[in-house]
This record gives C-alpha cells, structure tokens and sequence, in this order.
DNA sequence: GCCAACGTTGGC
DNA sequence: GCCAACGTTGGC
C-alpha cells in the first residue's frame, strides 16, 4: 500500500526567506537549513517525498500562510551546523553523528490571497492547529489532512 | 521595541 | 534531577 501523504507547516520570515524567494530559486527548490530545534527536527526527518507544506511567513505584516511547496528530499545533514561562519552554526555537533538535518522542498503554488493568522483564528474548524496553540513556537509542524483541505477553502 | 512563552544550559 | 538564568521566537 503506497504511503500516504502528510502535511506540515513551515515558518519563514520573509525578510530572510519569502515564497518569492523560493518562486525564484534555482528550480524552485530549496533546502530547509538552520532548524535547531529538536521537535522540529524530528518532524522533518519524518517527512517523505510528495508530502505537502504550507509555507507560512512570521514576523509578517500579515503573518499569514502564503502558497505551498512539496518535499523533493528527505532529511540529509545540514552542513551550516559545522560552519563557524554560519548564523547556525552549533560548535556541540559533533561531524561524526550530526544532530541537524534539512529537507528540500520545491514551490507548488502561492495564494492569491495570503490567508492571515487572524483569518486562521476565526475558523472553529481550526481550532486545534499547532499553530494556534497558545505560545507555540515550532517552526515545523504537522498538519491534519481535514485542515489542509479547509485551509485551501480559504483561499 | 516589547514581552510572554518556550527550550536549553549549567550549577548545585 | 531541579530550577534559575539565559537566549530565541514571533505576535503585537
């Protein structure tokens, strides 16, 4: 039996990463680097090709979720954890048993009309969204199917 | 810019 | 193993 797709969110700031940023990277794909949390990191490792994301951007004006991307890599080390250089990087990795990794994922589409936050909010449907949890940080996070297809309602 | 909520670190 | 201190996230 073909596993079955799964859908997550992933946050960016679009001052450092927008969906336009990822509509005009090379082949529309990009890696997913400097997650350094291990929730989210987890959630990632789980993640399978055609699994389907919701590209969110924080620290917004809306924060709002803007279009959607698909995964075309599975988890693979995230080299910028060894790169003094890097914002990211973590001098506690150790290169024999990294402890960050990333995903790819390509552009799919971009809303027409960003969904907001607030918008989200207002939905009862949605009421149990890890994004809306009070105090909810993790800037990876599953998604339900039934929120997935409501949330493309709302567009 | 503020600050609440959260995760991580490190002293004990 | 506890928990205070600290750094970060992200909405407002």
């Amino acid at each position: 039996m073909p596993q079955q797709r799964r859908y997550w969110l992933m946050k960016s700031e679009p001052s450092s990463f927008s969906i336009d940023d990822l509509i005009q990277a090379s082949q529309q794909t990009t890696c997913w680097d400097g997650v350094r949390n291990y929730q989210a990191r987890n959630f990632m490792r789980s993640m399978a090709i055609g699994d389907r994301v919701l590209f969110y951007h924080s620290n917004a004006d809306p924060p709002a979720v803007v279009g959607i991307a698909e995964v075309v890599r599975t988890a693979y080390v995230d080299s910028t954890q060894f790169d003094k250089k890097d914002h990211h990087y973590d001098p506690q990795s150790d290169p024999s048993s990294p402890r960050w990794d990333m995903v790819d994922i390509k552009y799919i589409r971009k809303f027409s009309q960003p969904v907001s936050l607030d918008q989200l909010r207002k939905e009862p449907k949605l009421k149990g969204m890890v994004l809306l949890r009070k105090g909810s940080r993790l800037s990876v996070q599953p998604v339900t199917p039934v929120e997935w297809e409501y949330i493309l309602t709302l567009v």
